[in-house]
DNA sequence: TTGATATTGGTGTAATGCTAAACTGTTTAG
DNA sequence: CTAAACAGTTTAGCATTACACCAATATCAA
């Protein structure tokens, strides 16, 4: 085997890949992209751009380091971020209160009612989802199954 | 709540985003994705390109569109990839028989006793990451799971 | 047969995300 | 005071993704 000469094509044998956790990883959260993005595309925020307004409202005054550390994101990386959740009012650069060197992040008055929304958008899709587990308890058990194979 | 004026980044609080399947999924897979990095970069290979030689390996004689379509990606996107085999003596393209506008992948020997190699790095990492999960049946449970969440 | 249409491999391009290096200004340690 | 470390920034390179486009070929209806 695997000396054919012609394949149909009708269905295709994925072989290993079929038991590999990280190519199904890697579909289920291509695929939650993609449904995050149709959620949330008129708004102009990306799964990235909302993980790091997630972390500003629940911490504001942090700076953009600790962020990005946070996030397991390079630095550099946060400024062209930052940048546009500034432009679109959502987030600000104070500077920080003991080190010229940092900024501190905050929410706008208008980010915290945008995320208001951007927050109800995204549970209504992450209930959607969930809702296709059979229980509470397949949920809870995912969320720290997902959390042991991220370190 | 929210609106103080440091925070001493002690321990950042990740709110709505510790609950999202989509982070933890996107976590987990980053983590596979550079241990992948870690295991197979010496050999030149990416998760994308592993998936290729794998589709290719068990389907001998599909053409670039049909393994496009099975993974996923677009064809455009196939050019440069099976560029890449080819020019490392894993994959060869051949004449379709009956169309001549096509090409059909197959592996070369090399390719073959090549691939043997990199499956097992691949399984080795599989195996290592498993062992985190409490049984057979659990992971089992997170393939059939992850692939209800991937449509 | 002819002619319209679809498909395949391929190219080019733009946008994105991730890394790494280097630079400025600032803080900290010795 | 000096040297090292750090924050933010810029720039570059790299891989991935998406889209429009082309030439050659295939398909199908008339």
């Amino acid at each position: 085997m695997a000396d054919d000469t012609k394949n149909t094509d009708q269905s295709v044998d994925f072989g290993i890949l079929n038991n590999l956790v990280g190519y199904r990883l890697r579909r289920a959260q291509l695929n939650f992209f993609s449904k995050f993005s149709e959620v949330c595309s008129d708004l102009g925020i990306s799964p990235g751009l909302f993980a790091i307004i997630a972390i500003v409202e629940r911490n504001p005054g942090l700076t953009q380091t600790a962020v990005a550390q946070a996030l397991g994101n390079d630095r550099s990386a946060m400024v062209a971020a930052v940048d546009k959740l500034e432009k679109m009012d959502i987030l600000e650069r104070r500077p920080a209160v003991n080190d010229r060197r940092s900024y501190a992040l905050f929410m706008t008055k208008y980010g915290k009612k945008f995320f208001q929304t951007l927050s109800g958008r995204v549970m209504d899709h992450e209930k959607n989802m969930a809702s296709r587990l059979e229980s509470e308890q397949e949920l809870e058990w995912l969320l720290k199954t997902l959390d042991i194979l991220s370190q």
